[in-house]
DNA sequence: TTTATCTGTTTACAAGTGTAGACCCTTTGC
DNA sequence: GCAAAGGGTCTACACTTGTAAACAGATAAA
């Protein structure tokens, strides 16, 4: 034996009581990446197909994690669909089962869900004004919004209150 | 007696392991708002002042969630500080104890914090092709990337594994 | 005044998350 | 061949989040 998955059959098909967001993108229908589950996808991404040690040696100079902190996540990971782990003479090589682009995108676009229409503009603006764009990014960011620009609509309404709720005593907008 | 808090002094100084990112705005240092609670904290921002038996009612218009369940997570949502809680009239008025805006640019902020330097810029971009933008933000963010582009760089790298580590493996930048 | 009702506070409980020790098997060094 | 080391899986445990019932005090209705 060579390559074959001894180890780990992973995919647990248990049933959960909370309704989180289904995944978007065509991968997992699981739950969605933690803060602490981020990391470890990172180091995942950016290594391409990537042993349990590195993975552990690269996580610990960022995070006071011990090993078996890392390894748990890594099980998690696995058992939600992030990670694919494939065993070889006997030690596990993670590799990312979702595209990075697709995670970040599911990520800010579920924030964006529970945010009041009216003001993800706004917040779409402070992202640029606090976070670093490179020249390229910024071209295309201008070319989309000249397109956006087209069909943009002149006033978008708060959606925060049930329809026909706010009876004129909306905070934002009178509606 | 007439309008002195008479119920509730809420504010529970417990001291807790999980070290979740210090709020940034002025506002409250606990923990985040929570997916359920963003759909409370709408309908106060939207409301401004308003009883329990109305947050109760308009919430129930959107979610299954029993009088119960939106009085708990008031409740949660007081103790973490981002709602007020007034008592009058035997009755309890909540106010936004932090501008919706802030809330918001927050929790991006902090969204964005634990994605890769090196593709945040698609992610904004991402975002800006997927929620609809009304013309004067778009305006503003044309603005906004046009002074951006100034100073922009050309390229970023990305800060997925620690300092030096990537041996020009990055499956990304090859650094 | 007696009771039904409103509304706030307590308690509950399962599943998720952060964090990690314990255990177990295999490979390797002596 | 036996002990140490490496690496995978189980178990643990406190805290958070989703959800809600139970309980208590006050007030309004009968």
């Amino acid at each position: 034996m060579t390559a074959e998955p001894t180890i780990a059959e992973s995919a647990t098909t248990k049933p959960h009581t909370h309704d989180r967001a289904p995944n978007a993108s065509g991968a997992p229908t699981s739950d969605a990446i933690t803060p602490s589950e981020w990391e470890l996808m990172r180091i995942v991404w950016t290594s391409g197909e990537i042993p349990t040690r590195d993975i552990i040696a690269l996580a610990q100079r960022k995070r006071n994690w011990s090993e078996s902190t890392i390894k748990t996540l890594l099980t998690r990971l696995t058992k939600k669909g992030f990670l694919t782990a494939t065993a070889r003479s006997r030690k596990l090589f993670y590799t990312a089962a979702v595209p990075e682009i697709s995670a970040m995108d599911d990520a800010a676009n579920e924030l964006f869900d529970h945010l009041c229409s009216m003001k993800k503009g706004s917040a779409i603006i402070n992202l640029v004004q606090h976070q670093t764009m490179k020249k390229s990014d910024i071209y295309l960011l201008q070319e989309l919004l000249a397109q956006k620009l087209a069909t943009a609509p002149d006033t978008i309404a708060c959606d925060c209150l049930p329809d026909g709720m706010s009876g004129g005593n909306c905070a934002n907008c009178g509606c």
